[in-house]
DNA sequence: CATGACGCACTGTGATCACATTTGCCCGAA
DNA sequence: TTCGGGCAAATGTGATCACAGTGCGTCATG
């Protein structure tokens, strides 16, 4: 049992005292959608539990709950591993994506003002970046932190919700893809994404986010 | 431990031995999908643990994987309960079933034969029975196999998935509408459907399917 | 050198237990 | 009658353990 000191009330008064199972959910989760962890890598209970300094009880539900949102994949013996998604798969979560991010835009549309395309300029900026060090899990991070910051206008959590699940799906494929396609020029369609936000255009918008993310997963066949 | 009889590789040769946790798994989600449960009712672990036989740990797995499906709410301090939706998410989730089940049935059409079209006439009788009979349960139960025959031809098993978590978070909210309007007459939206189907027009069936969809859930005003 | 069988280390599963917290209820006071 | 305090039962959490199945490396054999 850990030091009962970890059970107080955190110095942030707003922030729940997490469970040791959360914690470890929130930092796997996080690893895997941000493409730390390349497909079909594997992983043990007791290897998490170690990781985040707890036993195999908290490092077994972070896994169940992960792999219930498709995070994670269990073979017929319960072995662990980051989903190795085939070719139709990720075709078909693509369009997922482009079956609901163009409807989360537009709906951010109305509500959008000046400082959140700001905001994702900003982000956009950072994304820039990382494309220029090529480093893919920031790639990663900044992309899709530029689009939540979008949808999060939406006032739509159920949908964000389920996008969510789908991103967490594709993290490990956006990995090797991000990393193994060299480019020095950050995603195009961002810049038109911004354009239709500011010009208010509810068409062109919903156009730049389904070409954006189709675009993407294009480049990827196996 | 439970005999060792229940280890041993069951009669039908392709059903793999379920652990004890997706056998808890799969009996709750049925319960909790068919509307069995009402919205807020509260469960325990030692309850479910007693209910199907076996201790807490295979109970707390399972709990843990349908609260990441959204079909069980944790309050903070861990208390298991059926979700309470409110209006707006519920609105919410009826606009992701407009967006997605026509978007299966659309894939479904290409591939659907006369078999099919007979099946899903047979379960609308089913369905149209359990109006007459006033059970909630079996009506819930055969509106989604009606649904789910459909797209099960949309060989998209992603975007089924999905949906089925959709279906998941409103079963207790499903049960509390049918059990209260008193109809005598079965969706009349299936017929449209069916007609479409046999039709081969795929912008009446996106209709259909939308309105139908839409049409139920409509009438919940708390 | 290739191949297959053996065995051991490793991994997930489920039961059980101690513990801290929460919940619900009862009783007494205003 | 209503509100509040306190206690006991109930509940979730996490650690630990025994066990059975899996998988991989090794070694012997062809």
């Amino acid at each position: 049992m850990p030091d009962t000191l970890t059970r107080l009330p955190s110095a942030q008064p707003d922030a729940p005292v997490q469970a040791a199972h959360d914690r470890v959910y929130r930092g796997l989760r996080q690893q895997i959608m941000h493409g730390e962890l390349p497909p079909g890598h594997a992983l043990t209970l007791r290897g998490i539990g170690k990781a985040f300094e707890v036993s195999m009880t908290p490092a077994r539900e972070a896994v169940r709950r992960l792999s219930a949102e498709g995070a994670l994949t269990l073979s017929a013996s319960g072995r662990v591993t980051t989903p190795e998604l085939s070719n139709d798969r990720i075709e078909e979560l693509a369009q997922i994506r482009a079956l609901l991010e163009p409807e989360l835009g537009s709906r951010a549309l109305r509500r959008a003002h000046l400082a959140l395309i700001d905001r994702m300029e900003a982000i956009n900026e950072s994304n820039a970046r990382a494309v220029n060090l090529h480093d893919p899990v920031n790639y990663i991070r900044t992309n899709l932190e530029f689009h939540r910051t979008l949808y999060l206008r939406a006032q739509s959590p159920a949908i964000l919700g389920l996008l969510e699940t789908v991103w967490l799906q594709l993290g490990p494929t956006m990995r090797v893809l991000y990393t193994r396609l060299r480019r020095t020029t950050p995603p195009p369609y961002h810049r038109h994404i911004l354009e239709a936000l500011r010009a208010g255009d509810d068409a062109a918008l919903r156009l730049a986010i389904r070409t954006d993310v189709t675009q993407g997963l294009k480049h990827l066949q196996n």
